[in-house]
Parts: C-alpha cells; structure tokens; sequence
DNA sequence: ACTAATAGTACGATCGTTCGTACACTTTGC
DNA sequence: GCAAAGTGTACGAACGATCGTACTATTAGT
C-alpha cells in the first residue's frame, strides 16, 4: 500500500512512540535528560526493553526525540495561543503571559521542560545542547520579534531595544518557574506577571508627556 | 594530644576531602548532582573508588557535601564583598554586580552552580532538594533584606516592594547566567547589567520631581 | 510471502555499596 | 623512652543492580 496513514502497523508504532516520548518529556522535566534511561521507560510503559529502544536506536537519539516532541508540546502550549493573537503587545503579552500559565499549569511535572532540562545538559557539548540551544534561540527570537513589531507599530518608544526588552520579559518568566519549582511559591507567579506589567508599561511611547 | 590540629592522618584526610568536593561542585556544576559519580571522581583524582566513598558513606551524603561546599565558594565569591560594602543600595549593586560577575568569570565551569543543579534535582523530594532550596532561600533573603535597608535609608522609594525588586533583580542574573552557559551569549551580561541599572534608578525615590 | 513493530536474550560497562585489610599516626600503659 | 593498643585513611576485590547496545525470534498487518 502506497498510503502509510492506513497501515496498523505504522500506526501502533507511532502511537508508542509517542507514548514513550510524552513520558521521556516528562520524566526529563523532573530529572533531567540524564535521568532517562530506556529501561525505566520500557517499565513504566510496560514494552520491552529493546521495543523501547528499537524506536530511537541511541540513547542520544531518543533524547533528541525528547526535545523535539518537548518543543512541539511548547509550541502548541504557549507559541500557537499567542501567534492567534493580533501582532503588537497584545502579542508579546500572550507569549509571555502564555509562558507563565504553561510553567505554572504543569504542562510538564517539572515545571519548564527547557528550563529543566538545561542545567545538566547545557553546559556539555554535543547535539543534545545544540537542539537546547537552538530551541532556547527560536523563542527568544519569537519574542524579540514580537517586541519589534510592537515597537514598529507604536506601541513601545522607539528608544526601545527589543533585544532587551525581550531579555528582560524572559527573565521574569523562567525567574517565577524557578522558585515554584523549587520552593512551591505560587506568589512567584504574581511577582512575574507584576514585573512584566510595569515593565511593559514603561516601555510604551512617551509615558511623561 | 588534645590540640586536633596536629593529626596528620585528620590533616591528610580533611585535604584529600576537600579536594574531591572541589571536583565533585565542578563536575556538578556542569552535568549536574546526579552526573556526579563516586568511580568517576575517583578516576579523576587517582584515588580508591572505596576511598572516595568512605569520606561520605553515600553518594546522598556526597552530593549534600558537595552542596555545601559549593555554598562556602558562592558565599566567599559573592555574598562576603558584598557584606563588606555599606548597606544601602551599595550592597544591593554589590550584591547583584557579584553575582554576575560571579557567573561570568565561571568560579564554576558550568556557571552558577545552583542554577545548573537545580534542573534535574529541583523539582525532586528528599534531602538533596531540601538543601538545594534552603540555601535558595538564603541568597533572596539577602537579597531582600539589602534592598529593604536602602529603602529605609531613603535610597528606594518608599512604594518599592523589596521582595518583588530583588526577584526581578536575581531574574536579571540569573537569566543572564543561561544565556552565556546555553548560548555563549557574552552580551547577556551586558544587559543583565543594563536591566539591573535601570531598575534601581526605576525605584529611587521621586524620579519625576 | 513480506514487512514493520515488538519481544527475548545476552553482552560488557558502570553504578552504589559492602567487605576485609594495610598503613600511618596518636594515645596509652609500662 | 618504648612497645601495645587504638584510631583514621585509603586500598582492592567483589556484590547485585542497572545502564546502553547488539543480536535473533516472534507477532501481527498488508
């Protein structure tokens, strides 16, 4: 059959596979990409050892997977609502408001996947950083962009730098995910979404005049 | 002898354990409290695998030690200089401008410390966590308590908030920490800098006047 | 029959941990 | 002063468990 969509086959390998990353994404967001480990998988999943490792072939690739199937859950969590929005700061908003219900819903057990997941592989070498790295540099580009646009129409001075302010939002972001996962401060929350108002604020055109 | 001092089997003891807690924080700081390995460590430092063990009775009891010795290096880079300024909102730059300078100058290889072994044993239960956080708890007190005491010295408007400017302060560094350990992004200093300085002129007293 | 997904088994390596032991040093009793 | 007893550090070997990976069946859908 030429059609792969009707293969049952391919169909229950798929739907395992993405039941193996789902639970990798969420075992990683606790424990990090290292705390994987196929065996532990295959156990919670109940599949085999090698059926588990059959889909991934490496440990490295299956982390690998891990992060792409992370990043698509992110997208779809935070990127996509915020994209709906109309570009300007309703936008930047969105993504960052967005940002903070994703971290503090749980969407992952431990908080951030990204921002889990970073510390203990980021700071090493290899593909499994670069795709950390290059997921860390979409979102921030994401949010840079968001702030330019919002800069061109208006909306912030044109003293603003997006860079910065992007900089600054995201700060306040992973600073609230980190003392909740941490100490369980749900106030951090408030801390951040205060932060990123006053500090939205001040960046809009001549606030003095 | 009732003078401790002069035991050398105590003096060898203490020095070959302070070594491997040196190794065992840069190694950590880098892939985390779990990438730490009681054979690795005693690899590294061409000691017995049991001889490294014997200094802790379990790797729990290693990785405790290792968090505490990594805050005696955190508290001797950052928070002494910082003591040693004035209070007042000296100490509070103090405090902030160490710490990045702290991060930036890599008195870890992987950074910050607490931020690379947070991900990964953060969002956990046990002992190890417990420590990870309280002495989480104890930097934004300091943190807090210093931005408090310049706003009774006037340095600070007295609507400032000390808790909720010390957490966007402590966003600033420790988002410009990931940055450089994920990205290489040496800038992230520079506007962690740049977000730190306009946020404590934002909250002196009567800007506008 | 052919193919894709999964299971089964086994491998070498490394993990944390537990032994018994050797050596260096200190303290004690004579 | 000097040997005996005691203490602390480090060693080497071994343990059971788990790791990632490599094979060869087996099962199920086309």
């Amino acid at each position: 059959m030429i059609d792969g969509q009707s293969d049952g086959r391919v169909q229950r390998g798929d739907s395992t596979r993405r039941a193996i990353l789902r639970r990798a994404a969420d075992i990683a967001s606790v424990e990090g990409l290292d705390g994987l480990s196929i065996g532990r998988l295959a156990t919670d999943l109940a599949i085999s050892k090698s059926g588990v490792f059959a889909h991934f072939g490496s440990k490295e690739e299956l982390q690998l997977a891990t992060i792409r199937a992370a990043t698509a859950i992110f997208t779809e969590a935070v990127v996509d609502p915020a994209m709906a929005e109309q570009a300007g700061v309703r936008r930047v908003r969105a993504l960052v408001n967005g940002w903070l219900k994703y971290s503090a819903g749980r969407v992952f057990p431990g908080g951030c996947f990204f921002a889990a997941v970073t510390g203990g592989s980021g700071a090493r070498e290899g593909r499994v950083r670069d795709a950390l790295a290059e997921a860390g540099t979409r979102w921030t580009a994401l949010l840079v962009t968001a702030v330019a646009e919002a800069r061109e129409f208006g909306q912030f001075g044109q003293d603003t730098d997006p860079a910065q302010l992007a900089f600054e939002l995201d700060a306040f972001a992973h600073a609230a995910n980190t003392a909740s996962v941490l100490h369980g401060d749900g106030d951090a929350y408030i801390k951040a979404s205060l932060a990123v108002m006053n500090r939205i604020s001040a960046a809009s055109p001549s606030p003095l005049i």
